[in-house]
DNA sequence: ATAGTGAGTGAATGATTATTCATTCATTTA
DNA sequence: TAAATGAATGAATAATCATTCACTCACTAT
C-alpha cells in the first residue's frame, strides 16, 4: 500500500492461479480446434496462451491433466447452461424441454471450437477411461432430465411411445446437428438445427408442440 | 511350375500388394479402436498387424496417407453397404428409407471398432482438410439420395415438412446414436437405435411407417 | 541349381515432444 | 528499503516417434 504510483511498463507477469489456469484452458481449446487433439502439443497450447512453456506443468500436473480438465470445463459449462435454462424457463413439460434443446443450439454452446473439442474427445473416449466416465456421468444426467419431461408429456398427451426413445432421439440428434455446425457450417445453421429438432417434437408430440 | 511338393515350414513372407494394404488398413482400425487416434503410431499397427515397422512406409507413402486410407476404407465400406441395400430393397420410397436405416445400424457397419474410426476423424476433421473432404462428399451423397426419398413420401402423404429437414435429422439421428453404442454399449444395443429411428419416421411420416 | 526380383525387416537417424529445474523477475511482507 | 515469496521462464533432458535404408529372405525365371 506504500507505491501508489508506479508505471506498469510491461504486462502482469502474474496472476491469480485460476486466472491462469483458465486462460491456458481456453487456450486448450482454440489449439484443439485449430490443430486438432492429436496435433496439439504443449507448445501450441503455451503460444496460444502468450505464455512459455514449462507453465502448464507448474499449473497443472500434465498434459493429460489439462486435457481432463478442458474437458471438464466444457461440460460444465454445457450442463450450467442447461441447468440455468430449466430454472428460468415456463413450468409445463414442454416449455421444459424446449429450453433444452435452444440450450444445444445457444451460440455460447454449439460454437465450432466448442463443438471441436466435444468430437475431439468423444474420439478417444473409446480407449480413455476418463474421457468417458466425464461424458457418460454427464449424459446420464442429462437423459435422466430428458426423460421425466418426456414421461409428463406422454401422460398429458396419451402419447404411444416410450419416453426413453424419445430422449435418446432427441439427444442423438443434437450431437448429429452439432457434427453438421462442426464439419458444414456453411450448409446448417443454429436456427435451422433448432428448427428441425422442434420439427421431431412436433412429429412424436403433435398436440403439445404444432403451436 | 516345376517345384510342385514344397513344405511352407515358415508362413508365407510375401503377400500382395492390395491383401498387405487391407492388412494394415484393418489394423489401423484395431489400433485406433484400442488405443485412440492420437497413440496410434507406426509401432502399434505394425504390431496389431504382426508386421515390421518398415512395411507401412513401404506399402503407404507415410503414415498420414495410412489413416486417410483407412478413413477412406471406412467411409467406402459404409457407402457400399447402403448402395446394395437399396438396390436390394422393396420399391417404394418407404421401403428405400427404410432399408438406409436398417444399413446404419447393420452390425458389420456399426461395430465399434469402425465407430471408433468415424468420431477419431470426425474428432479431428476440423483441422485437416483431407479428412473434412472425404466425409463432406460422402455425407453429400447420401443426405441428397435421403432427400429424395423424403421428397417422394412427403408428395404422397402431404406432409407439412420439408425434406430436407427429415433428412438432416434423420442423419444427425443416427450419428448420435452410434456414439450411444460407441459410449454406452450396455445401455443400446443396434435393435435399439433401429427402433428409435423408425419411431422419428412414425412421428413425421405417420401415414407411411405406422405399421 | 543359380541368378534375379522385390517383399519384408529392424536397427539407426533425426525430428518432435513432455517434463524438469535453475534462474529471473514482479509483487508482497517485514 | 530489504528480504521473502512464488509465478514465470526457457534451455536442457529424456523419451517417443516417423522415416530411412542396407540387408535378408522367399519365390520365380532361366
Amino acid at each position: 500500500m506504500n507505491q501508489p504510483i508506479k508505471k506498469p511498463r510491461t504486462k502482469r507477469r502474474t496472476a491469480s492461479k485460476e486466472a491462469r489456469q483458465s486462460q491456458l484452458i481456453k487456450a486448450t481449446i482454440r489449439s484443439i480446434a485449430k490443430h486438432g487433439l492429436s496435433v496439439t502439443t504443449m507448445a501450441t497450447v503455451a503460444k496460444e496462451a502468450g505464455l512459455s512453456q514449462g507453465i502448464i506443468n507448474l499449473h497443472f500436473k500434465s498434459k493429460e491433466r489439462l486435457l481432463e480438465e478442458t474437458l471438464l470445463y466444457v461440460v460444465d459449462e454445457y450442463r450450467r447452461a442447461w441447468h440455468k435454462a430449466l430454472d428460468t424457463s415456463g413450468d409445463s413439460a414442454a416449455e421444459k424441454l424446449g429450453s433444452m434443446i435452444s440450450v444445444d443450439f445457444d451460440k455460447r454452446i454449439c460454437q465450432r471450437n466448442k463443438l471441436a473439442v466435444w468430437f475431439a474427445f468423444w474420439g478417444e473416449s473409446r480407449s480413455r477411461l476418463t474421457y468417458r466416465k466425464i461424458c457418460a456421468d454427464h449424459g446420464r444426467e442429462y437423459k435422466q432430465v430428458l426423460t421425466g419431461f418426456c414421461e409428463d408429456i406422454i401422460r398429458e398427451g396419451a402419447y404411444k411411445i416410450r419416453a426413453q426413445d424419445v430422449a435418446t432421439g432427441l439427444l442423438g440428434m443434437s450431437v448429429g446437428l452439432w457434427l453438421d455446425l462442426l464439419l458444414s457450417p456453411a450448409e446448417m445453421s443454429p436456427e435451422q438445427a433448432e428448427e428441425i429438432s422442434l420439427s421431431y417434437l412436433k412429429g412424436v408430440f403433435s398436440g403439445h408442440f404444432s403451436e
